[in-house]
DNA sequence: ACCTGAACACCGTTCAAGT
DNA sequence: ACCTGAACACCGTTCAAGT
């Protein structure tokens, strides 16, 4: 019922996703599906809380920086697991009563034992909950849907095309940036994860973290 | 012609967003609207790169540290002049040739000259783009469209019948944490701006990098 | 409790034709 | 070069009615 929307989302992305088509394909009338769920943003935001609930870290709560690591990466394995739900995240956590509380309390948890208080721990809480979710979803954003081809040759043309004089710095390492980095890339995270990038943001934002701990 | 879609959008948000309306609002057919931009999606992207051509930090890029504060903010700026856009800018961030190709270079340039190499400068590169868009993105996230009033009473009960047993530190800070942080807001940050998490990230996302510089 | 059948008020996009 | 008029193939959602 539910398992078929994330199926479906999985397979064809929320663009493309559409009641109608979620009910054929479960043999039913389109309006069958507003017994369950009241609405299509409805059955977006239980799809994404259903991947969501995988999301728990196992290690010692009391390393809070290796916990932190942790973290990031369930979540990055999540969105790997279902890229396509990506762009969802954003949106649906500005507040969701059906998140996991659970995960909330031990992220908050950790943090105070850390020895976070007062604002600079609930500043700590919003910057975690805005990291975990940040580079992971700009990571695996889609790139526009049906013209990959004619996109990729685009793209390899801005880059080729490079006027050095006006823009040294990103002449000198374009065959290093070329679909390899943001903004100059033609494929997703899905195809060209980027490992590197994302062990130095961990690695930055609990550095960063330690330094406000202290500041 | 670009003008009022971004108008509309700043008035009724993307998912309210239609060409049959833009053109009704323009005093012609649809089908006019195809004359100038080939898809709604290319419609959506030309607004974000109309919106993102105002970043421009104007400090010494001699000093990374504070050159960097000045884009996080700068960008926050423009998410706040138009923040019905936000939820588009992770995902038109994948490559966007349109992109300003001079906002690239000079943050490539400026981390450059502060002493990031190779498959650092990129990782750092990749990092101030995500942590850029990402905390701010997600401030201003939209709530479920049309039911506020009844959003916020479950949310406000959600949080006043929070099991203290289950939940200890969260029940602790309950009071803090109503509508002032992620994930426990039913308003985002177009009225409730979250100005001093939003400072922290600043300082954290800052000194991780330093770090990062001296690894 | 769960689904059908049909309808309503919309969409994005295409295309020949006009000026 | 720029727009009309009309059509195509879709949408999400509602609601009375069935079982």
């Amino acid at each position: 019922v539910l398992e078929a929307a994330t199926a479906m989302i999985d397979e064809v992305g929320i663009e493309r996703f559409s009641v109608r088509a979620l009910a054929e394909r479960l043999g039913v009338f389109p309006a069958a599906i507003y017994w369950y769920l009241p609405t299509r943003n409805a059955i977006l935001a239980a799809v994404v809380n259903h991947c969501v609930r995988d999301i728990d870290p196992r290690t010692d709560p009391a390393d809070w920086k290796a916990w932190l690591r942790e973290l990031f990466y369930c979540y990055r394995a999540v969105v790997r697991r279902h890229p396509r739900i990506a762009p969802l995240m954003n949106s649906q956590l500005l507040s969701n009563a059906g998140a996991d509380l659970g995960l909330i309390e031990r992220i908050l948890a950790v943090l105070d034992r850390a020895g976070f208080e007062g604002e600079t721990l609930l500043a700590a809480y919003d910057i975690v909950i805005t990291t975990t979710v940040g580079f992971v979803t700009m990571e695996h954003a889609s790139p526009p849907a049906e013209n990959s081809e004619a996109w990729a040759e685009h793209m390899r043309g801005v880059i080729d095309g490079l006027d050095e004089a006006a823009y040294p710095t990103l002449a000198r390492h374009r065959a290093a940036l070329a679909n390899r980095h943001f903004v100059l890339r033609w494929e997703n995270g899905v195809t060209v994860p980027l490992e590197a990038s994302f062990e130095a943001y961990v690695y930055t934002v609990i550095e960063g973290l330690r330094q406000l701990l202290t500041r």
